[in-house]
DNA sequence: TTCCTTTATCGTATAATTACGATATACGAT
DNA sequence: ATCGTATATCGTAATTATACGATAAAGGAA
């Protein structure tokens, strides 16, 4: 992004960015999907699933790691991944801060172009 | 993206995918937020609120009118945009449905890594 | 130890994002 | 008709994202 300027707005707006952000490609939607319905973490079937390769399957596993929605032990040749409860309750408690934000003023009137 | 497997993904991942790809990023979060606020839509202000460059705002406003965020008319020389509330109302009922299917069954028990 | 399996990382190619200056466009005012 | 103002678009550059094959690493099984 040649200069990214994140950094001239808010920390509640850059933190629901990064979050968002990370919730912006359907394969990491999918995956967290995954993960929840099977709470325990025996993860090599998240590659079976998704229709994607291996590698890229691990590159989004690290971004939603980057992002911290998930939390993960490597343990050798088998990896565990898991949701994290806490992140995903701190995500959706600002995302419901935005849209009361958003969304409490419109409703009265949306008188509007 | 080389090439693109979004369309592997299912509508409902894709849409969500969408939308939160449209907030990952905090001048587009900070846009919402200000029309918003003001609920009329006289809007060359918001790059004057904005660090960033008129052509840049505007780039940021094409992102979030084709994710269906936000709704515009350009009137000649001033153009004039509003949230778009039944978009926010889905979003936030998918941003719902979303949270209850990955945070149920963790509650119960996160016996994870 | 030697294989096998699993996962992460590296390398790479392509595409999209972010940002800005410059320019075009389109209307209102003079 | 001309000027000024406001906004979108174009052109461009740098960065990041997406995807995959190939390879490395690390533990389990033989």
């Amino acid at each position: 992004m040649a200069v990214t300027k994140k950094e001239a707005f808010g920390a509640t707006e850059q933190r629901l960015a990064d979050w968002t952000k990370a919730l912006g490609h359907p394969a990491r939607i999918a995956i967290l999907q995954v993960l929840a319905k099977r709470n325990s973490c025996i993860c090599g079937e998240i590659v079976e699933v998704l229709p994607l390769a291996q590698a890229t399957v691990s590159q989004h596993l690290k971004a939603l790691l980057e992002a911290g929605l998930i939390q993960g032990t490597v343990d050798g040749p088998r990896s565990c991944y898991c949701i994290n409860p806490k992140a995903l309750a701190q995500f959706e408690k600002a995302m419901t801060q935005f849209f009361q934000k958003t969304s409490s003023t419109i409703s009265k009137s949306s008188n509007c172009c």
